[in-house]
RNA sequence: GGGCGUAUAGCUCAGUGGGAGAGCAGCUGCCUUACAAGCAGCGGGUCACAGGUUCAAUCCCUGUUGCGCCCACCA
């Protein structure tokens, strides 16, 4: 191993070897139990953000560690057509180049957004392959391919067939400068100012008038009606009366609704112009009411306007109504308000509300067996708070509109006839009606809902509609991995399409993961300038690199730009964040903090290969222990012990989604107790020479590390693997760490170990302690340390004096008894686990600093002695606590005095000097 | 407006009904033959606020406040 850990060497070397050695792709003959998570399809131009870091990392965690516990692991990876986001690229490009799609015509644009999808595609699925993804990417998929076309065809005329499928009027957001419906993707609601117009409504038996509210006058020359609440008493007596509407005198009725009118707002009635307001237009779908579109596509007020107003912007006409208003004296007053229209966002400018004919889902049936699934426990969803959600959902779920006024992505395979209105629904493309054979036909124009077609991505990627061997080997599968924030988008969707047309759930467990974020808890966006870019924390970006707009927050905080972390420290940093509930705040501090930590195992390896060159591997995975019992050291045992309780805890870390527990416990056993402990008390039986030992002490480090590294594996496989090879291991060893078993260590009970070494610890702790906060130097050699135990304390420390007098810098350790204790003088006292360390000063430790470190040691058992013996005087603890509690309580009070008491005589006696 | 989440060291975050933890930052010493991206030591917290339950609350319950997210809506 090189003698410094640079990460982007490392991660150069080993994917192509994964690759090559074809242990990515999974076998759908092998008689290994499966486990399969298809990836959340990003979309196929886009380019690898933090959300797809996160999700690249904790789905390969899991495929590696799966894969390598002996499971037949599918990751199945693709991309999504993203309908509008991919056409806005487009539209995009060609606004620059001076056209647009409607010059070009469906069929040409179209070819444009292929050579586009064919130059930006393999963009991000090289950025998941640089972040290690060890996807089978033979069986890559594309929700635009041929198979998963047919899929879409074929949900689609079973559900059409089953009358789930159906046309309905609703409104859309027309964004009426580029001509085109939007999305609510596309649309943006921000609050600004704005007036509410209180308009007088005569009433047409000329028995006064009536009070309406609204933002929008112009909208008022399509009123069909004025709303009020039925319980609302100042209008009672006006429901089913008429109202002369002004300017164009149609007569409309009032009527009583409970849901749209809110008697505390505006006046408590309210103008209903179904043709251009949402909730006007449900209203009207409850009253059946006429809908009058008085603003047109081009957003001029249309022909169903009175004369003046035809042709007229609707904002020119907004003036016009209020001028007409105040000349008739009906402007009851004008009051400033916040509301937050849609603006396009594209163009910037006001959507406006339209009603449009478009293609529905009836999806109650499809979720009551989602809701069951999810109810019974079949399909179970991780962290569970999120279930409450899910059911709020779906309890409430309402029709879900698939058709989509674009160009890009699966045409509706619906045909119109010109003949006889009937309309064909077929799996072929049709060329004649089913009714009237008359080939006057033509497809619909709109394409399906890009999430009509990731909702069937668990079954259409492994071949359905055919009955293919993948699908009876990997549906259903075992884990969906994603962020909570497509829950409804594409979870509910898939848990809906899976029950219904494969008559079973598509995944067994949701594994939901929070948001990453910037530091204060916002969504990363270029516009707010709070981007951090995974690919630059992987390779580092100097400041001249960064823009200094999209990334103006991480400049402010790193000036000079970031250094090349590599995938494997950010991948570590990710999955230790995973804990959280929802938000992810990303420090790049700490995903630095984790690089130090991949360095620490570099050197820990090389440490390891330095002290086995003279060492011969027998058996690569020996069952049990790594050397006889009776060659192994105090210190071979305890760390063997420590080994096993580890490798239990990530795997029940790893079973909970726990990611955090299973990174955190790898780092800590990695660093502070291999590290700091283990290779500094091996160091001098591996230097000693010669040591009857040495054998088995080598076998164990090997052993420890090689363990560890399979261990890490799943969250770091680039410096893993990279380590790997470079160790030595028997002929029956795999060719690569991503195919060596994962540990699953059976407890070899070292107990007694694990004690003995926690006590040794803390002497040595307790000794350097002294030594920092007295000054001694750290090359001064205590000559002589005095312990006093008893004889179980004593019998664990005993053997283990040359451990202490290395770590701790000591040359003689000696035990003497109590009361050869009491009578020293000029000592430096401390008390350990009831063990008493006496280090005499003379020449070694000031005299001062040991009075003013054993006078902090005694206030702080001061206080100690003082929070037990309240507790233990409190008689209601006494009396209601748990036995074995009190008693805990007691036996603490009685060592604390004991070692009051050893403290305050060495006080006594030091003060005397 | 409805729902959900969150508040712990200067910063980023773990955690638990029984004396509060990590990393980074800070301070003091060390180039101790794996590692100065390191080693040893130290300091730092009314666990947001107010009530309640309990022998015991940072943890459970109620309320308040701050922050954040989602859904709906603003006639």
């Amino acid at each position: 191993l090189d003698e410094t850990y640079d990460p982007l060497q490392v991660e150069d070397r080993w994917y192509p070897f994964w690759l090559n050695g074809g242990w990515f792709a999974a076998d759908t003959q092998s008689k290994k139990e499966p486990y399969t998570i298809m990836i959340p399809p990003p979309n196929v131009t886009g380019s690898l953000h933090m959300g797809h870091a996160l999700f690249v990392t904790l789905e390969d965690l899991l495929i590696r560690w799966k894969r390598m516990d002996g499971f037949e692991a599918l990751w199945l990876p693709g991309t999504d057509h993203a309908g509008i986001a991919t056409q806005v690229m487009v539209e995009r490009q060609l606004a620059k180049d001076g056209t647009n799609r409607h010059e070009l015509g469906r069929e040409e644009f179209l070819k444009r957004v292929w050579t586009w999808k064919d130059e930006k595609g393999g963009t991000i699925i090289g950025q998941m392959k640089r972040m290690g993804a060890s996807c089978d990417w033979d069986r890559e998929r594309f929700t635009m391919d041929e198979g998963l076309s047919v899929a879409v065809r074929e949900a689609f005329v079973q559900l059409f067939e089953q009358g789930l499928i159906y046309r309905a009027e609703r409104m859309v957001d027309w964004d009426p400068i580029t001509m085109t419906v939007l999305s609510d993707l596309e649309v943006d609601r921000e609050e600004e100012d704005g007036k509410l117009w209180f308009l007088k409504y005569p009433l047409a038996d000329g028995s006064g008038h009536i009070i309406v509210g609204t933002t929008r006058p112009e909208t008022m020359l399509g009123d069909t009606a004025v709303a009020v609440h039925p319980d609302d008493e100042r209008y009672k007596d006006m429901i089913g009366k008429m109202v002369k509407l002004p300017i164009v005198g149609r007569e409309i009725p009032i009527i009583a609704d409970k849901i749209l009118p809110d008697p505390k707002k505006g006046s408590g009635a309210v103008k209903i112009t179904p043709a251009h307001d949402p909730n006007d237009f449900e209203c009207g779908e409850r009253h059946s009411l006429e809908r009058i579109q008085v603003i047109g596509f081009d957003a001029k007020m249309n022909e169903n306007c009175p004369q003046n107003y035809q042709g007229k912007d609707r904002y020119d006409a907004r003036k016009m109504v209020i001028a007409d208003f105040e000349k008739a004296g009906l402007l009851d007053k004008i009051e400033p308000t916040k509301f937050a229209p849609g603006r396009s966002q594209r163009s910037g400018v006001v959507v406006e509300p339209l009603p449009m004919l478009q293609w529905f889902v009836n999806t109650e049936p499809m979720a009551k067996k989602a809701i069951a699934a999810v109810d019974s426990g079949r399909t179970k969803i991780v962290p569970e708070v999120w279930k409450k959600t899910y059911d709020h959902f779906m309890h409430n779920i309402r029709p879900w509109c698939i058709s989509r006024q674009l160009w890009w992505g699966h045409r509706i395979p619906a045909w119109y006839c010109g003949d006889c209105d009937h309309i064909t629904v077929s799996r072929e493309d049709a060329t004649q009606c089913s009714a009237c054979a008359s080939k006057n036909v033509r497809q619909e124009e709109d394409v399906l809902d890009t999430w009509f077609s990731s909702g069937l991505w668990p079954f259409s990627t492994l071949g359905w509609p055919e009955k293919t061997p993948d699908l009876d080997k990997f549906y259903p599968t075992q884990c969906l991995e994603t962020g909570f924030d497509i829950l409804f988008f594409w979870v509910a969707r898939m848990l809906m399409m899976g029950c219904w047309f494969m008559d079973d759930v598509p995944f067994d467990e949701v594994f939901l993961h929070a948001m990453v974020r910037d530091a204060d808890g916002h969504k990363m966006s270029k516009t707010k300038g709070n981007i951090i870019d995974p690919l630059h924390l992987i390779y580092g970006a100097k400041a001249a690199d960064l823009d200094p707009e999209m990334h103006a927050e991480l400049l402010k905080q790193h000036p000079d730009g970031v250094e090349s972390q590599g995938a494997d420290a950010l991948r570590f940093t990710l999955a230790i964040y995973a804990a959280q509930g929802r938000d992810i705040k990303l420090d790049i501090d700490r995903v630095e903090g984790y690089r130090a930590f991949l360095n620490k195992l570099w050197n820990a390896a090389r440490f390891a290969l330095m002290n086995l060159t003279d060492f011969e591997v027998t058996s690569s995975y020996p069952d049990g222990l790594p050397a006889p019992e009776e060659d192994l050291s105090l210190v071979d045992k305890w760390i063997l012990q420590r080994l096993a309780e580890v490798s239990k805890d990530c795997q029940a870390s790893l079973e909970a989604y726990k990611f955090n527990e299973y990174a955190q416990g790898l780092y800590h056993f990695v660093w502070h107790e291999v590290c700091d402990w283990y290779i500094e008390f091996i160091k001098m039986s591996l230097y000693e020479d010669p040591n009857p030992r040495r054998t088995a002490t080598q076998a164990t480090l090997l052993h420890v590390l090689e363990t560890s590294l399979r261990l890490l594996h799943p969250a770091v496989p680039f410096i893993t693997e990279d380590i790997w090879q470079a160790l030595p291991r028997g002929q029956d060893a795999p060719e690569s760490l991503m195919i060596a078993p994962w540990p699953r260590l059976e407890s070899p009970g070292f107990t007694e170990e694990v004690a003995s070494v926690d006590l040794l610890v803390a002497l040595i702790n307790q000794i350097r302690a002294i030594r920092g906060e007295t000054r001694v130097k750290p090359s001064v050699q205590i000559p002589r340390l005095l312990l006093t135990a008893g004889p179980a304390e004593r019998q664990r420390i005993e053997g283990a004096n040359a451990y202490i007098q290395r770590l701790a810098r000591v040359e003689e350790v000696v035990f003497i008894e109590r009361a050869e204790a009491d009578t020293l003088q000029g000592v430096a006292t401390a008390v350990v686990k009831g063990v008493e360390i006496r280090i005499p000063l003379k020449g070694l430790i000031d005299l001062d600093e040991e009075r003013g470190r054993l006078k902090k040691e005694l206030a702080r058992t001061q206080a100690d002695i003082e929070f037990v013996s309240k507790k233990l005087s409190n008689e209601k603890f006494v009396a209601k606590a748990p036995p074995h509690l009190v008693q805990a309580e007691r036996d603490k009070l009685a060592a604390y005095e004991t070692e009051l008491r050893t403290l305050e005589a060495s006080l006594l006696e030091l003060e005397s000097m």
